[in-house]
DNA sequence: ATTCAATATTGTAATCATTACATTTTATCA
DNA sequence: TGATAAAATGTAATGATTACAATATTGAAT
């Protein structure tokens, strides 16, 4: 993506290093981060940051659609930047997250039967393929 | 449903009134409910029931797979009896949850890349067809 | 460049769902 | 009916999230 100024431009949002660095670390790292994971990071770099900031700056960037909380674990949320439609798969061995390129036929039918739907969720859980490898390996 | 102590007796569980009663409530409303909700309703026909007690035996059951916990709300939990695959629908206006009868074509595709899926997890988000109605009715 | 008002950031305290734990009670079986 | 293992209960602790007040920063007008 790279031009997060013109994206929080483009919503009105104000430009703040803050905003740039959560946006950044969300495009760059692939693990629908939970909000320690990204407070803990960039306040390293940014040693200033309040986890506050974190929470706000995702739920206004929620609120613009610009990026969206996962509920996949149930005890903590996560956040995704990317906002096509896509799937997840949760490994209950290693806890990793990952992205699914599958679409979902049943969006149709559900909005044929008259539902007005905003939102599409949907995710496996398993064990994943990296998970498998490695138990083989340990037989 | 109805033999939920044969149910409990299939899975070594001892039979206490407690989860007879949790049982029979998710057996006979379909609102996906939350603990409190539980607990407060079987709280008036059980006073000494103990939210711990709610806790722990949705807990068992979700262990024996006799219900399933669902994510969707994103800020607590809800318990769902059925435990054939199928989806739901959150409604941001009235903010029930709806079962969907719809089934998923990409389990196989998934399965078929080598992943191992023990669960499937599925929700929309909009609005329902209840309160696209009053909607329309109040204008 | 400077000023100013609106908005964002920060830190702390509060809240809410959930879990841990010790004690009492109950279910089950010999 | 008693013994024992398991469950129920109540309270305290935890952990994620939110509320809030004070300070700092952004962006626009001058």
């Amino acid at each position: 993506m790279k031009d997060y100024i013109n994206l929080l431009k483009k919503h009105n949002l104000k430009i703040t290093p803050q905003r740039l660095a959560i946006l950044k670390y969300l495009d760059t790292h692939y693990t629908h981060p939970t909000v320690d994971e990204i407070y803990n990071t960039l306040k390293k770099t940014n040693p200033s940051l309040s986890k506050t900031t974190v929470y706000n700056s995702l739920e206004i960037l929620n609120t613009h659609h610009i990026i969206q909380p996962l509920h996949i674990t149930g005890h903590e949320r996560r956040y995704d930047l990317r906002k096509d439609i896509h799937h997840h798969f949760l490994c209950r061995s290693c806890g990793n997250i990952q992205d699914l390129d599958i679409n979902c036929p049943n969006i149709k039918k559900i909005q044929e039967q008259g539902y007005n739907i905003e939102e599409v969720h949907g995710y496996f859980k398993g064990i994943c393929l990296d998970c498998q490898k490695r138990e083989e390996t340990h037989k």
